[in-house]
DNA sequence: CGAGGTTGTCGTACAGTGTTCGAGTGACTA
DNA sequence: TAGTCACTCGAACACTGTACGACAACCTCG
């Protein structure tokens, strides 16, 4: 059993004022949030710190292990209902817009979350809740696995494709306007016309209300699907 | 309407032997489908050309526009059925596995598909196609996009989960039992019964069969859940 | 035929990246 | 007081994407 990231001996006294790995994980978080991956670099990041380019690397083996801790981190924030609380149904509504919430605080996680296997403490953690949320519904065993995988699948499939339409808005320099211009100019050149009002629908109107209705949609329809296969 | 990556002059005769942009596409569809993202660079992707460096530039932007031409080169790779083959159910069936299909030859996709809206020509033609066979099963408007947009989220998903799963077995030295070690000596640390047996299916036994399983079980679940509100 | 324009290639250079190495500093301990 | 640990950091290496400008091959027009 190797040393790896999540484990760390309880750190002794800090004798003087010194950098540590949660002053890191919280800037390198807020920098993310705000610039997204691309403007998350090892010297930036330690120049917000007043610290030599080089002096992270004490505390954190490399960037790559850095972003593991932040995946974690997010995954931290999660919340996860106890059952029991106010039934299955409810618990799983919640845990999958907590979820989704997560996701837009922080946007670079699906670019990350793919490259790599959660398996933090605090990602272990969301799953043994989650285990237990589903458990109260009567799933057991690989059921169990498989009813929750596929609510956590949807909602990050869902919200990932949230962030990747908001991403377009900003880079067409946060306005609406813009992005509609790019949109149209693509769906002029579609001979078909149900497709053409369907983008029209995703820039036109309230668009905040458009990705939360669509989200709860397919919620439903997943709650709905389940719900045939609980047993109780 | 500014000149985007899509739009193309016809191209004149091509007079003498020049590089292409079919040309650095299709090889950089091979060095990514082989060697991920991070084994994508100008340099490497022209020495494999036998061009120089900065060559790729006259026929590509950049490389963020050439990773777009990629992603829509993927979506054209979609089977999605013509509705009234087999029954919108069947349909839809098939486009799934073979969007995850998809994802799997292209396990880079996740990872660059959050981070810009795709809108190539064949992502255009793949919702446009996705859109009618879900009208087949009676959804207009609103509803035809929260439908397929259902589907679609949950697909790729669930796809790119499998993709970050295997993804740390090709870290782990392509040896099922360092992967398997490795989650052991995360879940030794898990307090939760439950959770421990369900990290523990993740590696053992069939795992082939079991992406293929938990796949199909969440697939079930939306198209059970859909037909509720499907009106033929 | 020769001049000019278009199409395409590419060497050089710049600003940036993650990371290694080894020298250095401060504080605690024997 | 000497030694050891915890920590910082400047310099350097091997990369990266891309702008620029010089060059060459070909086509077209006079």
């Amino acid at each position: 059993m190797t040393e790896s990231i999540w484990t760390r001996k309880p750190k002794a006294a800090p004798a003087r004022e010194t950098l540590t790995r949660e002053q890191i994980v919280r800037t390198a978080m807020e920098t993310l949030d705000a610039d997204g991956l691309a403007g998350l670099s090892m010297r930036k990041l330690a120049a917000k710190l007043d610290a030599g380019a080089t002096s992270l690397y004490w505390h954190v083996p490399t960037k790559d292990d850095l972003i593991d801790l932040l995946i974690d981190e997010a995954w931290g924030e999660i919340d996860v209902p106890d059952p029991g609380l106010a039934g299955w149904r409810s618990g799983v509504l919640l845990f999958a817009h907590s979820l989704r919430a997560g996701i837009m605080r922080h946007p670079w996680l699906p670019e990350v979350m793919y490259t790599r296997p959660s398996m933090g403490p605090q990602a272990m953690a969301m799953g043994s809740r989650g285990l237990a949320l589903i458990g109260a519904a009567g799933f057991t065993g690989r059921d169990a696995d498989f009813a929750l995988g596929t609510v956590m699948s949807y909602v990050l499939g869902s919200a990932g494709g949230e962030v990747a339409t908001r991403q377009m808005a900003r880079k067409a320099g946060q306005f609406v306007e813009q992005l509609a211009g790019a949109v149209f100019e693509q769906t002029n050149q579609i001979a078909d016309d149900t497709m053409r009002e369907s983008a029209r629908r995703r820039v036109e109107g309230d668009i905040e209300g458009m990705f939360y209705d669509s989200f709860t949609y397919g919620l439903e329809v997943i709650l709905e699907g389940l719900s045939r296969n609980a047993t109780e």
